[in-house]
DNA sequence: TTGAAAGCGCTACCAG
DNA sequence: CTGGTAGCGCTTTCAA
C-alpha cells in the first residue's frame, strides 16, 4: 500500500511526469481535459507529495524546532501550545525537545534540530547555560532563532517579561504592606532573568531605604529541593523573613511547603509572592499572589519574531510582554 | 555559509562522491590515508548529511508524531515529556500537535503527520471522537500507531490505566467511609474511558446494594465550565451528593470551586476523589485524594509499543498501566 | 500543450 | 581500493 508518486500517475496515464507535476500544482500549460484526468487519478489513488523530495529540491522543511527546559512545567507547556498553534496556522510543524534544564542537553538538542534542517528555532535557555557559543554559531549558518523567557546579553531576538520592573513593583508592594525583611529566591546568578529580577528587587529596597540583608537573598537553582533547603535556611535565621519573593513556580510551591512545615501561616507570618502561572496560583492554598505572565502572548510573539526572521527580516528585536502583579491571598 | 555536501568535498579533494560517502560512513574500501583526508576536510567544513536526501533514499525520517488533546494540561505534558525522552534515546525526533480536544483538529493533525512521513504516531483521542475511520486508515498505509490514555474498541495498540477497576475501588472506598450518594462526573458517554470508569462505579454500587441515582451521574464534557455547571446542578438537588468522583483534572478543580461557592466544606460536607496528576493534587487545598496515574510509565510504554511496531512487530497489544488510589485530605 | 532531461544530496551497485 | 552511474520524487528549463 505504498504511496503513489507522480511518475506512477504519469505512467498510468501515459503522459510525462512534468505534465503531472504542472497539473497537480495548478500551473498553466496543461489542457483542461488532461488536467481533469490527472487530478481525478491522483485523488483516487490518494496521491500525496513526498515532502522529502520537495525539501531536497527547495531546501525547505516547513518545520521549526522548540527547545524548552521542561515541557511538563505548566508555564512552558502553555507557551509551547501557543507556538504550535501559530506555527500550524502558517503551515509549519513543530519539533519539540526538552533539555531537563541542562546545558549539555541544550547543546545536543540544538545540534539535532540543526541537522534536521528545521527552518527556525524557538528556545528557552537552560538555567545552567552560561556559554552562548552554540547559539551564536546559529547566526553563522543563518538559522533564525528566538529566545524566550530567559535570554542573555547576546545579539539574538528575544521575548521576555519586564523582569526588573515586575520585581521592583512587587517588592514595593510588600514594603507598602509593612514587610521589613523581604527574602528573594532566584535561580543561578548568571542567569540574566535572575539577575534582572534581583536587580529590580534591590533597587526597590534602596528606594525605600530598606537595608539589604545579603543572607535573605538565595540564588541557587530552580528546583523543588533547592527551594525547600533555601527557605528552611531562611526561616532558621535569627531574623527570619516576613515576606518571600519566589521567582519560579517550583520555588513558590517548595517555599510554601517549607513555611507550613515550620508551623507558620501564610500570609499572617510570612507573605509570599511568586512568578508562576495563573492556574497553579489559583489551585494552591492559599491562592498565591503572583506575577501574571501572559504565556499565550509570549508564545505568539516568539513565533511572530521567528516567522519574520524566516521571511528575511534580519534585525534583532527584543520584545517585552508586560507581566502584571495580581493580588491573591498569600500577601497581607 | 551554506552547508557543504559530499560532492563538494569530493571535488575539493579530486576524488569521487561515492568514495567520500564510504569514508564518511566508515565503510570498507577506502585507504586509511584517503579516509583521513576526507574526514578531516568534512570536520573542518562542518559537513552534515542532508537528512532529506537520506530520507528520500531510504524513505525513513527518524521522526514520530504525537497528538494530544492539550499539551498544556499537566497530565499530557508529563506523558509527552517522557515520550520525547525515550524517542530521543532511540534517535527519533518528535513532532507535536495539539487538537484542543476537537475531532476536526484531530483528523487534520493526523493528516499532516502522515504527509510528513513520520514513522509512527502516538496519540490520545479527542473527547469528541466517535468515528475512527481516520485512525483505521492508518493501518492500510502501514503506519504504526499507539493510542494512550483514551482508546476505543478498535484494533489498535494502546496504553491505558485500569479504568473500570480504579473507579470500582474508589467507589468502594467512599461507600466504606459512609458515603450514600456518590456522584460521578465524566466526559462524553461515547468515550470509552468514561464508559469504563462509569461501569466500574456502577458495578461497585450494585455490589454494595446502593441504589443508582441517575441524576447523580453527569457525563457531558471535559472542561472547567462543564464541571462547574454540572456540580452546581448536583448540589441543587433535593438530595445532593455527599461524595463526588471527578474523572478529569478540570472536573476536579471546577467541582471543588463549585462546592466552595456553595459554602460547603471538603471533605466534611462533600468528599471528592479525582483522576488527576500528583502534583496538582498536592498543591490544591485540601489536597485531593486521587487516582495516581503513572504518566512516565504511560509515556514509556507507549513509545515501546510504537518502537516495536516500527521494527516490524505486527501484533496489537493493549497495555494497562495500573493506577492506584492515594488518600489525601478531600475524603472523610 | 506536452515531453525530455538535469539536478537537489545521498547511497548502492557494478566496473575497473 | 576507487570511479562511474542510476535512482529516490519532485521541479524547472528548454525544446518540440
Amino acid at each position: 500500500m505504498k504511496r503513489i508518486s507522480q511518475r506512477e500517475i504519469a505512467n498510468l496515464l501515459g503522459v510525462n511526469v512534468s505534465t503531472v507535476s504542472r497539473a497537480l500544482r495548478g500551473l498553466e500549460g496543461v489542457s483542461t481535459e488532461l488536467r481533469q484526468k490527472i487530478l481525478h487519478l491522483a485523488k483516487e489513488q490518494g496521491y500525496r507529495p513526498n515532502p522529502f523530495a520537495v525539501s531536497l529540491r527547495y531546501d525547505t522543511t516547513r518545520t521549526i524546532g522548540i527547545i524548552v527546559p521542561d515541557v511538563s512545567f505548566n508555564h512552558f507547556a502553555h507557551i509551547v501550545k501557543r507556538i504550535e498553534a501559530e506555527a500550524r496556522k502558517e503551515g509549519y510543524m513543530c519539533i519539540i525537545t526538552d533539555t531537563d534544564d541542562k546545558y549539555e542537553n541544550e547543546k545536543y538538542c540544538l545540534e539535532l534540530l540543526v541537522n534536521m534542517h528545521v527552518e527556525g528555532i524557538i528556545m528557552c535557555l537552560s538555567q545552567e547555560t552560561t556559554d552562548y557559543a552554540h547559539i551564536q554559531r546559529l547566526r553563522k549558518i543563518h538559522m533564525p532563532v528566538v529566545l524566550f523567557d530567559r535570554d542573555a546579553d547576546i545579539d539574538i531576538s528575544s521575548v521576555v517579561i519586564n523582569d526588573a520592573d515586575s520585581a521592583r513593583k512587587i517588592t514595593n508592594y510588600l514594603v507598602d504592606r509593612g514587610a521589613q525583611r523581604i527574602a528573594f529566591l532566584g535561580g543561578p546568578n548568571k542567569l540574566k532573568q535572575t539577575s534582572d529580577r534581583k536587580h529590580g528587587y534591590l533597587e526597590a529596597l534602596h528606594e525605600r531605604n530598606i537595608p539589604v540583608r545579603k543572607n535573605l537573598v538565595k540564588c541557587n537553582y530552580f528546583s523543588y529541593n533547592s527551594g525547600l533547603t533555601d527557605t528552611l535556611e531562611l526561616l532558621d535565621l535569627p531574623e527570619p523573613p516576613d515576606a518571600i519573593i519566589a521567582t519560579h513556580g517550583l520555588l513558590v510551591t517548595s517555599a510554601m511547603k517549607a513555611v507550613e512545615s515550620r508551623g507558620l501561616r501564610i500570609p499572617e507570618d510570612v507573605s509570599i509572592i511568586g512568578y508562576m502561572s495563573d492556574w497553579v496560583s489559583d489551585v494552591a492554598s492559599p491562592r498565591v499572589s503572583f506575577v501574571k505572565q501572559n504565556q499565550k502572548e509570549i508564545g505568539l510573539k516568539a513565533f511572530k519574531l521567528l516567522f519574520d526572521q524566516m521571511n528575511g527580516d534580519t534585525c534583532v528585536q527584543h520584545v517585552i510582554v508586560k507581566a502584571r502583579f495580581e493580588v491573591r491571598d498569600s500577601t497581607r
